[in-house]
DNA sequence: CCGATCACG
DNA sequence: ACGTACGTGATCGGC
């Protein structure tokens, strides 16, 4: 059966335009509703390989379906020049493509794809029609499927209705809709409705009655009384509305179907244009081979040994490959690209067994030639070098970390972000090269021919991107933080994940029994004063609870509902009491299913947690911990605290804990240069107190507590980028006490404000900031139209060369410590690190040594115009050690 | 799959 | 007039 495709060209341009951030080509010319357009187009054209295609468009813009109602009330919003400049354009570029557009003076698009869809659901054709709006719902049937395609996270997802689905969604016909809107009116088409009768009402009526008609002769039977009298005194304004609401299905259209035959639509013409449109990705759609053939082609299967001896053989002579290791634990093939269009795939299998592989590989490493991958910490465990033999001259390279340094915002580095960002070309990402499993159907990844793939571009990409990451970090001045930070790092990081901590399992679970019960208690009394039983843990019932049923006081805040956020809590907590037990029951809860519960999972046979800790995800330089995050572990809290209890070292072993005091803010008098700050530190003063004294105007020895507390607040807030409204907060003070206390303390710190008006400055210059070792952050946020977004990028170019050069600080530490104990054949190591602390689990003859190494190495880390102060303890478990 | 909440630095 | 401190990750409920 042949399928006829109708498109609602405005509406799917307009859905594109708001869809797709706004961009321009070289030229100026924006783009992005076109690009969006054609993304939508590709998506239908895959999706319903159509045999007719049709688009239809208003011929002006705004257009309204009947003349006399055309200033019925307000107009529709006037077409944003960005967007007007689009509609030329694409169609011209659908023409070229040999793509049937259809417009017809004096009616809208709607009424010429209401005939086309008759004609073709009259000669039994299946009929789709794609609209970005709501309106064509009326012409569905069971030949007819209203399609209406919604962009989410750059994903186009398509929502579809014939009858079944319109009655599902609206309890009504799609003839019925008709009468339902034109009860409940709709401003954007200019539709009246009938006063008083919304969707509720409409919708009820139409249920009832079938139609307009049949409800007003009907009328007595309206069992709304609101609704029974608007109808009737509006009689008149429901019929016209009727008119107006309903798509002419008879327009005099010209266009026939056969005139609308789908095909050669990737035309020479319509490639030119796309490239002067500079749409890159879709290039390869429309120059007919695509690329991926083209490197697929030259993508070997290699499972003969002689064949794979010869291999390995040839490259001894190689100075570059690009590397893959497929495999979860176990490696079950590898790919090796030596040269453009030399990709090889080598599964494990018959005589090309695991050992055979690992054997070559660490072959290749231990040679000259430059190994490039995507994860060096990840391969580790093949590769098997530790931090000693690892400098600027590693041959091993690594294209993530690379990746990350140039841009650290980005979410991912896989090889399609990296070809397209860096090689300029589009390649299959994995979700496509592995779709979703149907059901009944073999899995994509037991498809010989998807893992070579797959494997294959991994390989590839990592040859190719070799050079271009290479000279990009020289170019950025970041060569060295790559080299002598970030490499040896992965190492040390590699370490700690292998080495893991360890759990006492029995303590971590009589803890959380211990939760559990006193849950309990609190769950009862909780539900004893609500009057009846709840989900605690729901925000939206909480809320509706506290400020509905048992009417608490304000409480207003977010766009769900309302806020129950433990500030909101507390504030309520001195005239209900009883709040206490929900703020507690939050604690306790949190405390459960987060730790108790959440860590117990990742314990494992060797009763220790072996986390991962990310190299590549903040955008500062920080080190992020997942699977679990064990850098939230509870400690403000006595309670919480108690979950340290349960991370101990190994027999013979205790801990040693150092960190860093105040490193972030001894980088700010650094960096500032700041003479009072400076000073401060030297004399080893107590900072917060030297803060208060001076903003304060008080003698050092007559700093209150209270005076101290609300400097080391402001001291916070200097790190984060300060706000007033923001240290208004944190203080529970007003707005205009906390621009006083950041004027009093720019007065005393003279220096440091100096650094931040410069430091924000130059990141509006250069774009990004920097800390004190050439790391980079873009923030392209200084650079947005918006006020608050552009007010964040400033408070970003504050804080993150301080953020980031203490994550230097510390990652150069984590090496110089990770290189001598190593060096000096200890066995003591790092379990952990916290941002400003480390965690070494020390064995007993090595302790003195130890805490040696770590002061040593952590306060030399930085040569600062402040001292680094690094304070080391011991204890036989994690909270006794801190 | 997103937002709210809360744990850490 | 707006509506905000910087950087993370896990869990939960609810759409």
């Amino acid at each position: 059966m042949s399928k006829l495709v109708l498109v609602d060209g405005h509406s799917i341009l307009n859905r594109a335009f708001y869809g797709v951030p706004l961009f321009t080509n070289s030229e100026g010319l924006h783009t992005n509703a076109v690009f969006g357009f054609l993304n939508i187009l590709f998506k239908l054209i895959d999706d319903e390989k159509p045999d007719y295609l049709a688009i239809a468009f208003d011929v002006h813009q705004p257009t309204f379906r009947h003349e006399m109602f055309k200033d019925y009330k307000g107009t529709r919003k006037p077409m944003l020049p960005e967007l007007r400049e689009q509609v030329p354009v694409i169609k011209e570029l659908l023409h070229k493509m040999n793509i049937t557009t259809i417009e017809l003076p004096g009616f809208e698009a709607d009424d010429v794809i209401g005939t086309m869809s008759k004609i073709g659901e009259d000669a039994g054709m299946d009929v789709c029609v794609f609209s970005g709006d709501r309106d064509l719902l009326q012409l569905a049937s069971d030949k007819v499927m209203i399609c209406i395609p919604k962009t989410k996270k750059g994903q186009t997802t398509v929502e579809k209705y014939k009858t079944e689905e319109v009655k599902e969604l609206y309890k009504v016909t799609p003839v019925e809709f008709i009468d339902v809107k034109a009860l409940m009116g709709d401003s954007s088409d200019n539709i009246p409705g009938v006063p008083g009768i919304g969707e509720k009402g409409a919708t009820n009526i139409i249920e009832q009655f079938g139609s307009i008609e049949n409800a007003y002769e009907h009328a007595e039977e309206i069992s709304n009384k609101r609704n029974k009298t608007a109808l009737l005194e509006h009689y008149d304004m429901a019929q016209m509305s009727k008119v107006l609401a309903t798509i002419n299905r008879k327009s005099p259209v010209e266009t026939k179907i056969e005139d609308c035959v789908f095909e050669d639509i990737y035309t020479a013409d319509a490639l030119d244009m796309i490239k002067h449109l500079e749409f890159k990705s879709m290039i390869p759609r429309f120059s007919g081979v695509t690329l991926e053939n083209k490197y697929e082609d030259s993508f070997v299967k290699i499972s003969q040994p002689d064949k794979a001896e010869e291999l390995f053989n040839n490259l001894k002579s190689a100075d570059k490959i690009g590397l893959y290791i497929y495999g979860n634990n176990d490696i079950t093939g590898i790919s090796i690209c030596k040269e453009d269009d030399a990709v090889y795939f080598l599964p494990v299998f018959g005589l090309i067994t695991k050992e055979y592989l690992i054997f070559h590989i660490r072959d290749i490493v231990n040679s000259n030639c430059i190994i490039s991958v995507a994860n060096i910490k990840e391969n580790n465990d093949i590769f098997n070098k530790t931090i000693l033999e690892n400098d600027e001259n590693s041959n091993l390279f690594d294209v993530e970390i690379a990746a990350y340094l140039i841009n650290p915002l980005s979410n991912t580095y896989l090889y399609d972000d990296i070809a397209r960002d860096y090689l300029g070309i589009t390649l299959p990402s994995m979700e496509e090269i592995f779709p979703k499993v149907k059901k009944g159907e073999v899995s994509p990844y037991e498809i010989e021919e998807n893992v070579i793939n797959y494997c294959c571009y991994n390989a590839l990409v990592n040859y190719k991107a070799y050079d271009v990451l290479k000279s990009k970090l020289i170019e950025t001045d970041m060569w060295d933080v790559y080299s002598n930070i970030e490499i040896p790092l992965t190492y040390a990081l590699y370490s700690m994940e292998k080495c893991g901590i360890m759990i006492k399992p029995e303590e971590l679970k009589e803890y959380g029994n211990r939760l559990n019960g006193d849950i309990k208690i609190l769950e009862k009394e909780i539900y004893d004063e609500a009057g009846h039983d709840f989900n605690i843990n729901s925000p939206k019932q909480l809320g509706e609870i506290l400020f509905g049923e048992m009417g608490l006081p304000g409480g207003k805040k977010t766009k769900t509902g309302y806020s129950t956020s433990a500030s909101v809590l507390e504030k309520l907590e001195p005239e209900y009491p009883f709040v206490r037990k929900i703020l507690e029951y939050r604690q306790l809860t949190k405390l459960k299913s987060t730790y108790a519960d959440g860590l117990a999972v990742y314990i494992g046979d060797d009763s220790r947690i072996h986390g991962k800790f990310n190299q590549t995800i903040t955008a500062t330089g920080r080190i992020s911990s997942t699977e679990p995050n064990l850098q939230n572990i509870p400690v403000r809290m006595a309670l919480g605290r108690e979950i340290r209890k349960v991370f101990v070292p190994k027999d013979d072993c205790v801990f040693l804990d150092a960190d860093y005091s105040q490193i972030e803010l001894r980088i700010l008098a650094h960096m500032s240069d700041d003479e009072n700050l400076i000073e401060a530190y030297r004399e080893s003063k107590d900072i917060h107190a030297a803060t208060a004294s001076l903003v304060f105007h008080v003698p050092l020895d007559e700093v209150t507590k209270t005076q101290r507390s609300n400097a080391k607040a402001v001291n916070f807030g200097i790190v984060y980028g300060i706000s007033s409204f923001g240290l208004s907060q944190d203080l529970s003070i007003s707005k205009k006490e906390a621009e006083k206390y950041i004027d009093d303390y720019f007065k005393s710190y003279p220096g440091i404000k100096n650094y931040l008006d410069n430091s924000v400055k130059e990141a509006k210059e250069k774009g990004y900031s920097t800390t004190m070792f050439g790391r980079r952050r873009p923030i392209p946020e200084l650079k947005a139209g918006n006020f608050m977004q552009r007010q964040f990028g400033e408070r970003v170019a504050m804080n993150s060369p301080i953020q980031g050069t203490a994550a230097d600080i510390m990652k150069i530490a984590m090496i110089n410590v990770e290189r001598e104990l190593r060096k000096n054949n200890l066995k003591s190591r790092i379990v952990l690190q916290v941002h400003d602390e480390l965690l070494v689990e020390t064995y007993k003859d090595e302790i003195s040594t130890v805490q040696d190494i770590l002061v040593k190495n952590m306060e030399g880390a930085a040569n600062l115009h402040v001292p680094l102060d690094v304070d080391v303890k011991e204890g036989n478990n994690w909270d006794e050690a801190h």
